[in-house]
DNA sequence: ATTTATATAGTAATGATTCCTATTACTTAT
DNA sequence: ATAAGTAATAGGAATCATTACTATATAAAT
């Protein structure tokens, strides 16, 4: 993966913003700053950081979304407002029980909370 | 919801598999029975059957898959084969824990597992 | 049986994502 | 510094899942 300045402008975006956003948001803010960037450059793009770790991608609700925190978390979303926030699971254990019961040996987990965030109760 | 032989069709064909599929998959089993059946219908269907609560919307990867089996439960995704399995994880102390850290009420939990299954590790 | 309202088939439209190709721009060797 | 080789880009077309539209058909209520 070589040097380019589309890249580093899309991770950029990515690692300024805490929103998850989707390819089209990261898109937008891309052509305020490069108007001539186009959409397939920021797929590909998001798929290489997301091939060498750089960001990870989050799927839901048959809608990508990526994000710039690659230590192992998951997301709460509020179904008010959409808002989709990070939290920490601690999974050693529950890796290690999958492996006992079913020998199915997991190397990544998704999970997502959905329901009604504090602002919205 | 009044009755159709359509959605009975449907809903029938979705208890009858264990291998959460598609609505694509669900529309090409239904076509074989009822030949003048249309798409709409299947995902018309699937999304009031999943709205009643007859079947569980599992959405993983930009595409949703059905599943019969309505009581809490998750998956398991093996890498290999792309079989996805069903997993209990208990997670009552999980959604106290959450309500009490974020005052976030849980109201639906997905988790996807990735990794390997037994039959290719 | 008639009326009323909901469901359907068939098709068009949308939205996200991927694919294709000619051109551009890093990189490496000269 | 220049040329050659390779990877990345822009722009647009193609694909795939899903939703929307509309005229017709069918279930349910009277």
């Amino acid at each position: 993966m070589r040097y380019s300045k589309q890249r580093e402008l899309i991770y950029g975006i990515i690692k300024a913003t805490s929103t998850h956003p989707t390819a089209n948001w990261i898109y937008q803010a891309a052509r305020e700053k490069m108007a001539t960037i186009s959409l397939g450059t920021v797929y590909r793009n998001l798929d290489q950081l997301a091939l060498e770790g750089m960001i990870k991608v989050i799927s839901e609700g048959n809608i990508a979304r990526y994000d710039w925190n690659t230590v192992s978390h998951q997301h709460l979303r509020c179904s008010v407002c959409g808002k989709m926030s990070d939290i920490e699971i601690p999974d050693r254990q529950l890796i290690k029980s999958i492996k006992h019961s079913h020998q199915f040996d997991v190397e990544k987990i998704e999970m997502i909370f959905m329901g009604i965030c504090s602002e919205h109760n």
